[in-house]
RNA sequence: CGCGGGGUGGAGCAGCCCGGUAGCUCGUCAGGCUCAUAACCUGAAGGUCGUCAGUUCAAAUCUGGCCCCCGCAACCA
């Protein structure tokens, strides 16, 4: 990754689909690591946005009777309120029907066109007509279409085959340009056979809802040189030289491992055709699986987690989401878990130590930060953990390991928990108040340091917290926590949820 | 033999590359403390690390066979 520069995007997410749990869990990490980043000093630009072209979004728009367009222009706001929601702080939000992109793909498409990469030929595939579309050769043996037959239809093709040993090569000199290892594997596995051309029209009599093809007015442009354009429109590729040369190529491309083949192989390939330089990560998650399917079945109802943010906040939601998802793997959502997390780490460790160490210096010190004197073995012990804690994080936000990060810190807080009980700063306050001063200074400084590794991931409860130490935009170093000043009053942070109700059999 | 990933105490994971007392979180049981959100702390029970064989003084860790689970398998038109 370039050092002090991060281009972070997500997919675009396709306007037909109301936005679920995968939209939201790609885009929060995506916010997360562009957090992660901004507060490390890196300059950075975070993208999301909306596929709004295709077959569907036309056939939704007919449907309700609208313009694609007014379709589209009611669906945008429902993602941006869910994204308000979630606290997502991205950097600029690009439509694929917008002015800037449309001019983008027809300049490719016109560029790729004149180097000779693209080409007209005939597609050969089964057409349903009661679906009015081509289907797959596995949907066809399913012997749920009617009316299929073989139908030849002239298109445009996009020369993929030609950039085959480009991208494999490139794939193997750059071990982190795909990643996880096991999905770079796959992709290697897949380079290793024959790479075909690939179609990239639809004829306007079929579909017309799509940006039109510079070189023949009959035909739109399909997905591909579409979609996945709109990473080098928004930094402004052949409008701001200047602006796209300073973001491009992307940092990470975030996508979940439904669209591996499509960011991994297209879209390096199409790079390859336009001259630019491929993009430094591809990173595919796995999914969230929506409770057990015997146990949804039994219980008779499928948990939406959004709902979630309304009753327990955005920040415990937030937090579930990036620390239950263990990287690479598919993570499974369930009612039990959620609030098993919720209790044991933000309840009882994360919240409760801020509960303890307010407590305490309100009843002994009149609510005012004490100054720390000489450390002794155990205070030095602390204040190790919390800057070794400062290198760790560094190291994992790099690997995207995410839920590892949150652990690290979480471990933290339990080891202050541990060290406030063997310390009892309670008794030793009676004894030796100087020293309990020391305690608790060093126990509310490794809180201040854990909640500022925290802030990516829970920006509004871990503000709270700031500001009770007034420490808000103070850094993750030791020794932040000024002392003397008088801690703000606060509620329990996350008050302690109910456990679930006992399954049905 | 299509390619790839994985099988570790009740649950979820780490360890495996660089062999040598099997670690973490949750759960269970017992105790402690009482500053705190019935929280926190300590201790215990529970695993022959899928299976068989091999290499080695020594294997969860290396090699090979087998069983099981899961991804991917091109124009998703």
């Amino acid at each position: 990754m370039t050092p002090g520069r991060f281009y972070i995007t997500t997919p675009i997410y396709y306007v037909n689909d109301k936005p679920h749990i995968g939209h939201a869990y790609t885009t929060i990490l995506a916010d997360c690591l562009a957090r992660y980043h901004r507060s490390a000093g890196d300059e950075t630009f975070f993208l999301t946005g909306l596929d709004e072209h295709g077959q569907k979004v036309q056939q939704a728009a007919q449907k309700r009777g609208l313009a694609p367009l007014d379709h589209c222009d009611d669906l945008a706001p429902r993602f941006l309120g869910l994204w308000k929601k979630l606290g997502i702080e991205f950097d600029d939000f690009i439509r694929t029907t917008q002015e800037r992109h449309v001019a983008v793909v027809q300049k490719v498409l016109q560029q790729v066109y004149d180097a000779g990469d693209i080409y007209v030929s005939e597609y050969t595939g089964w057409y349903s007509v009661a679906e009015e579309r081509f289907i797959t050769e596995t949907e066809l043996s399913s012997g749920q279409f009617r009316d299929v037959k073989e139908l030849k239809e002239r298109n445009w093709f996009f020369r993929m085959g030609k950039y085959q040993q480009p991208l494999l090569e490139h794939i193997e000199k750059n071990p982190d340009f795909i990643r996880p290892v096991h999905r770079r594997n796959e992709v290697l596995g897949f380079l290793r056979q024959p790479l075909g051309d690939l179609c990239i029209s639809r004829p306007k009599a079929r579909m017309s809802w799509g940006i039109e093809l510079p070189f023949d007015q009959e035909y739109v442009t399909y997905v591909w040189f579409d979609a996945l354009l709109n990473y080098i429109t928004a930094p402004g590729f052949g409008a701001e030289e200047t602006r796209f040369k300073k973001w491009w190529p992307a940092s990470i491309h975030l996508i979940g491992k439904d669209i591996l083949t499509t960011h991994a192989v297209y879209w390096p390939t199409m790079l390859f055709a336009i001259g630019l330089p491929l993009p430094q990560m591809i990173f595919a998650h796995g999914w969230w699986l929506i409770g057990d399917t015997k146990m949804s079945k039994s219980l008779g109802n499928v948990i939406n987690p959004l709902d979630l943010i309304d009753e327990y906040g955005v920040d415990a939601v937030r937090y579930y989401l990036m620390r239950e998802m263990i990287l690479g793997q598919d993570a499974n959502f369930t009612m039990e878990s959620f609030i098993k997390r919720y209790n044991s780490d933000l309840a009882n460790d994360f919240g409760n130590l801020l509960n303890r160490i307010s407590g305490l210096i309100g009843k002994n010190f009149e609510g005012c930060v004490p100054s720390p004197g000489e450390p002794t073995a155990d205070e030095k012990d602390i204040q190790n953990a919390a800057n070794m804690l400062n290198n760790k994080i560094h190291g994992l936000i790099r690997e995207l390991r995410l839920d590892e990060a949150i652990e690290q810190v979480l471990q933290l807080v339990r080891k202050v928990n541990k060290y406030l009980e063997h310390k009892a700063p309670w008794k030793v306050a009676k004894t030796d108040l100087a020293y309990a001063g020391t305690i608790l200074y060093t126990a509310g400084e490794a809180l201040r340091v854990s909640t500022i590794h925290l802030s990516a991931v829970m920006p509004q409860k871990t503000k709270t917290v700031l500001e009770v130490l007034s420490a808000v935009g103070s850094s993750p170093a030791w020794g932040g926590l000024a002392p003397g000043v008088k801690l703000k009053s606060h509620e329990a942070l996350f008050p302690r949820l109910d456990p679930p109700p006992p399954s049905k059999c």
